[in-house]
Formats: structure tokens, sequence, C-alpha cells
DNA sequence: ATGTTCACATGAACGCTGTTCATATGGACC
DNA sequence: GGTCCATATGAACAGCGTTCATGTGAACAT
């Protein structure tokens, strides 16, 4: 339909064009859950209600997704290129400061902030026991495993190794280290959104406490 | 039948015996799910197994909680008793430490490895939407807000008044640090419980990591 | 002793969930 | 034109939280 191919290879085809439409409605079913999710919050990811918004039957999730946590971990997938901009973004902002920590301080409270200005998306990427992006029903095995998620990742832990590296930050592992920072944001954003009635400290007061208290502990 | 009052008295007592009762089962009921969770895990959690295993109808339920999540709220309280005794005997062993700041740092760790050693009890207490322990289905009103969450909290939060009070910690808001601690610590478990797939460092290695971190850089 | 009242308890039901399966359907190949 | 097989579906199953009309039995008044 698209490109009318030589009768010839007309026998190759059939299974190329499949794929490629099955992958299509795959996308278009994660696209349809992550419209949900904006919309309409966290709860409203169910089987059921993203299925009527893709415009396909329940059991057609099915031929997708192993279960509801495999398609939660491709929306997971699409949701994470919102805070890998976040980052991007604020990497960037920091560039002209002359502070060689600017950088990581910046990941740190973009992390925190856009956590907690996307606390639904944030429940579905950080707060839900999800593997990774998990392959089509017959193909079993999982694939690759939310690629999105390792670059943001890889963000903050290549600044920390750059850090170490320069001698900014006091000599340490800096896998560990990225790990801990993100810990650390991790548990403020986790906790604000599920204990909101908690007494807590002015929020930016609190973000600034914890990233000032992590790099003073980490500098050289 | 305990106590054979007056008859003059017997039109005052029936409210109150009634009350004692009533609340005698509310209890039954809390300490069924705990053992529930403690076995089973936190999926076991449901309306209908508690009231099985507590050996009452699931409609009776919602005579004694509001719904759910207050009864979650009531298990969780009765749950925090297991934290504040490893908070209480953590500190208890580094009473003898010359180090002022050896009692936080045991805190710290104590709330670590308590989260990571009951993650089911873990995901009750701290990562459940919990608002505390909401009263009777007629009470309406929520009454006393989880003490023995409140108690453990205090417990940290007076810890670092003493030693921002005592110098050994440089001068700051007490409770915000006590809040950042609290959040560092809780993403470590958080992530560690809902992420196990992750390829972490040794968890030794990231608690001792973050901890030291955070002491030194609150440190005066 | 009898009648009335009312807090307490329940079985059954409602609407929702994730998941499975027998049954179509329709295009690709022989 | 006939066969096959990937794709899609409606219906069903078991479970969930929650509600409500219906008991039931002890406490009180007469």
């Amino acid at each position: 339909m698209e490109q009318p191919a030589p009768v010839s290879e007309a026998a190759a085809r059939p299974a190329r064009r499949r794929r490629r439409s099955v992958e299509d409605r795959r996308r278009q079913v994660v696209l349809a859950a992550r419209r949900l999710v904006l919309r309409e919050g966290f709860e409203a990811l169910t089987m059921r209600r993203v299925a009527a918004l893709a415009g396909v039957s329940t059991a057609a999730l099915y031929l997708y997704f192993a279960d509801r946590l495999s398609l939660m971990a491709a929306v997971a997938d699409e949701l994470f290129q919102g805070l890998l901009a976040a980052f991007r973004e604020a990497a960037a902002a920091a560039a002209g400061d002359p502070d060689p920590r600017a950088r990581l301080r910046a990941l740190m409270n973009a992390y925190v902030r856009w956590g907690l200005a996307h606390p639904d998306e944030y429940r579905v990427i950080f707060m839900t026991p999800i593997t990774g992006v998990a392959g089509h029903r017959p193909g079993a095995a999982g694939v690759s495993a939310a690629p999105s998620g390792q670059a943001t990742f890889a963000l903050l832990q290549e600044e920390v190794a750059r850090l170490v590296g320069t001698g900014v930050l006091r000599p340490a592992d800096p896998q560990v280290v990225a790990e801990a920072i993100w810990a650390a944001g991790h548990g403020l954003v986790a906790l604000l959104i599920t204990k909101p009635q908690f007494p807590w400290s002015p929020r930016e007061e609190l973000s600034r406490t914890l990233a000032d208290t992590l790099l003073r502990g980490l500098s050289a």
C-alpha cells in the first residue's frame, strides 16, 4: 500500500508487512495508554480503558503485551522521555555556571521538580514494580530493558564520573554514588506523593537541603 | 459478665460494655490482618481474606473501618512498632560509641536494614497512600494519626536536633534535616523493593555510602 | 412476662479488575 | 477455489472493594 513492491518480492514481504503493522498497533496502544495517564491519572490505567481508548478489544492487548505490567513498562519507556528532556534542559541551563557542581545540582533539582510536577507519570515509571519493556506475547522472552530509562540514569552516572574524574568530588565509585543520589531524590518525591498529609517542610527548602547536603558530603 | 454491676448503674453500662467489645473486635481484625501480611505478604491483604482469617463477615469490616485504606492504616500503626523497636535497639547499641554521630548513623542504618528485611511490612507502612488511623465507620472523622509512626520519626528528629544543638552538625532546621534523611533512606529501600532487577551495587555499600555522604554533608 | 427498639452482623449483589479461551474472520499461499 | 494460520474478539472466570436490604439478639420499657 505504501510502496507497491515488485511481484517477485511479494513472497518475502507479508511477514515483514505484518510485523510492521503489529508494531504499529502496539505503539498505538502505548500512546493511548500514555494519553490516559496524562489526562485521567494513574488509576485510569486499566486494560479495559486503554483498549477502549485505543479502539481495540481488551483481549487484543494480550497479543501485544504479556500482561498489564508489560504494558505499563512500555508506557514507562515512553514517559521517560519527558524526564529525559527535563534532564537535558537542566544540564544545558547549567552549562554557563562557573561552579563545576552546578550541572549535578541541576540534575538533582530537575529530577525532584519533574517528579512532583508529574506525579502520575512518576508513579508509573518509578513506583510500579516494572521489569523493563517485555516482549510481545508469542516472543515470550523480554527484550530491551527500558532504553530511555537507562539513558536517563546514564546521564546522572556520567556526570558523577566526570566530577570524580576531575577531582571535584572525592574519590568514589561513580556507580554507587549515582545510585545513592537517585535513591535520595526518589525518596523525596515518592514520600511527598505517598504521604501528602505529613506536615512537610516547604518543598523547595527540603529539596535544596537534600541536594546541598549530598553535594557537600560528596565534595573533595 | 466481668464485673456484675449494681442494677442502678445498669442503665449506663451497656454502652460502655458494647464499645469495649467493638474495640476488641476491631483490634482482633487488625491483628488478623497483620498475621496475613507477615505470613503471606502484601498482596494477601484483601478485605475478604482479612475477614475470613478474623472469623467475621466481609461486610463487618466496614463497621470498624471506613474502607480498606483505613484498615491498612491501623495495620501500619501496628507494624510501626517493629521499626520502632529496631530504632530503639540501634540507638542503645550505639550508646557506648565515642563518635557523637554514631547514634544518628545507627538510626539510618537500622531504617534501611529493617525496610529491606521486612519489605511487605514496609510497603504497608510507607508505600501505601495512608492518611493515618481513621476512625470507625459511624465516627466519620479520623482520629489519632498513627501514634507509633509519629514516635518513630520523633526519635530521628530529636537526635538530629541534639546534634545540631551540640554543634556536631552544622546549624540547620532539625525538622528539615530529619525529613531529608528520612527521604533518602526511604528512597533506597523503596527503589530496591520496587526495582529489584536494576543492576544495583551491593546493598551494604550503597547504604553505607548514602549514610556517610549525608553525615559528612551535615557535619559542622 | 411480653413487647419494642436498635446496635450489630450478614448474605447477596453491583460494578469493577486482570486474564483466558473457544470462536470467528479474513488475507496469504497452494 | 480451497486450505491454512495469524489476528481479533465476545464471553466468561475468579477475584476485588463496597453497599444494602435483611436478619438477629440482647437491652430496655411496660
